[in-house]
DNA sequence: CTGAAAGCGCTTACAG
DNA sequence: CTGAAAGCGCTTACAG
């Protein structure tokens, strides 16, 4: 016990066979009469065996081992999700993922990549936390690579994104579901940013109306940051127009969450007052929220399973031009939606 | 290119030299003629070598890698902060983190032991998301074990966690220092858990209030469940009784939230008609707050690198008694906490 | 069904 | 300063 670990040497004397006999009980291969077998599984047994995967990995090159890079998560929550769902797909596979903060430092991504290619990774995984084009380090090209709620300069990797345009359809379609015509929409980001994150969902947003024959209102749009501050400050914005809306959809949790509290000091009461519609289904938020938020799923643990289940059966120089997978995000129902209110006395028009 | 990677054997035989020649000039050993470095250098280069872990590994048997298992982590956004400290802490001394999300099932949580004692890592660290007793898989004894946020049965690993009777006690010290004398509790747990984040912070909390010659008033105090529902209820109960308190200290900031709600409900604004501090410091709560939350922030990046840190320098079978190290909750000021109101007209008393 | 041998790609004394 | 050789602990044909 206080001598050095057993390896398959000391095994097979122990159990009087050899080195090979004991590596196909190990691998439960079939050609080992059941006598042998036992013997030798008892000796493991007693010897406290246990396997050394490095030179497992040296002799047979396979590390069973998925590297799995985070970009620029800072604060955000979702990364854990990501990575449970990469690692419950993984586990299914036999294989382990090595986690990699590479927030922030390019230099420190380079490296991290080339860390894991030394450790034989069979594949990566570079996790974006909200959905935007990335640089990513370029030695990564010579390793099967997936990018999760990101896509490359060039597009030249797979990659699976939240269908950020069917998000904000079905966040609308909600709203429109209960009547609503003025909808006050405000974008998770700058629109000049391009990131699908901010202009898909507002494209989601007008074909929804488009198609419910509700004409555009650009007096509706308001253009935020993400944050509770910006939910704030254009709902009371939007309140005070002419005409104001009767339900809003916000592009983040965050926002909406801002909004409540610019609802609370005007009166106004969700859903009878006013409904609401956010985006991302962050549940320390839309669960705490008063009435719960109706929100957006956005499918991290889906997106972690699908880049892993990629890596383990796409096979790696064949799908070109690089598949860009769009997972769906489904609408999770809970208490801010309601009718239009009736116009009560005391209105204004 | 196309062919298999270079070894270190078709890097010596292209430069002319020895293996144990190119080997020296990889691990910048010093006894290698400059000119022969130089060489040896530019067909690496030109080669596009890479060494293999894995063999380094055999060779030496050194890993280079600690694992990270994560227990019961569900929805909590604290995991990311752990990794991220250990892992900053782990690069620093060339070291990779394999991390495995162990929630839920015990089968899985012994096999990942297994595995990653298999892959030789030089250590584990054991993460919890709340500070609670836990029950590990055995084989932890095999390997240096760090315990972060919990401790085992008979406390036969190392640990670090928050220091929550300190932290409760800063929350209440930031709330007297106001002026206030009357300050509502809500534990973040049924006390009979036992759960020191439960137990401890109340402990700060009456302690502080001992300190500053205010007597525990029993009435004061609620047995919360950490959700923001719980805030909310407790908070109305508190305010209904007679002699509210002028300040409250929640266990947690979801439950700061909801009270947040029901202030509004009572028309009551913070910090000008109730002060709160929270705990735990979850940015997207309390930064979104309005007022944003004054709260009590859980060291987890701290946590993650002194664990990874004790890993890297406590001689394995050395600390006995295993230490436990308890880490400071530093207090976030940001806008919840104010003096106590003057009593204006319309007061009951 | 089973054993002996080769070899995966390194590092490390050991000579020279 | 440098090369040849051994060996880390496995798996995999190859004989028998």
């Amino acid at each position: 016990m206080a001598a050095r670990k057993p390896s398959i040497q000391d095994i097979a004397r122990a159990a009087g066979v050899g080195v090979g006999t004991v590596s196909r009980v190990l691998n439960e291969r079939p050609n080992v009469a059941e006598e042998t077998r036992a013997k030798v599984e008892r000796v493991m047994q007693r010897l406290g065996y246990r396997p050394t995967f490095a030179a497992r990995h040296m002799r047979t090159g396979r590390s069973q081992l998925f590297g799995f890079l985070t970009d620029q998560v800072t604060t955000t929550p979702f990364a854990h999700e990501l990575i449970k769902g990469a690692q419950a797909r993984a586990r299914q596979a036999d294989r382990m993922l090595m986690v990699i903060d590479a927030d922030g430092d390019d230099r420190v991504r380079e490296q991290a990549v080339a860390n894991l290619i030394e450790r034989g990774v069979e594949g990566i995984i570079y996790a974006a936390m909200f959905h935007h084009e990335v640089h990513v380090p370029a030695a990564l090209h010579e390793v099967p690579t997936v990018l999760v709620d990101c896509y490359a300069v060039g597009r030249t990797f797979a990659s699976v994104v939240p269908d950020e345009v069917r998000g904000g359809r079905e966040a609308t379609e909600r709203l429109l579901a209960d009547g609503h015509r003025r909808i006050g929409m405000v974008t998770n980001d700058v629109l000049a940013t391009g990131y699908p994150a901010a202009v898909g969902r507002l494209e989601g947003y007008k074909e929804a109306l488009a198609a419910a024959g509700v004409p555009f209102d650009e007096a509706l749009l308001r253009e935020g940051t993400g944050n509770a501050d910006s939910g704030y400050g254009w709902a009371h914005d939007l309140l005070d127009a002419d005409d104001p809306p009767t339900a809003f959809f916000f592009g983040t949790d965050r926002m909406a969450m801002g909004a409540y509290f610019a609802f609370a000091e005007r009166g106004l009461t969700v859903p009878d007052d006013v409904s609401v519609v956010g985006f991302d289904d962050q549940h320390y938020i839309a669960d705490a929220l008063r009435p719960a938020l109706t929100t957006i799923a956005l499918p991290h643990a889906a997106m972690g399973r699908w880049a892993v289940d990629h890596l383990l059966t796409a096979p790696w120089g064949d799908d070109r031009p690089p598949l860009q997978r769009r997972l769906p995000c489904p609408i999770v129902e809970r208490g801010s939606v309601g009718p239009v209110p009736t116009r009560a006395e005391g209105e204004e028009a």
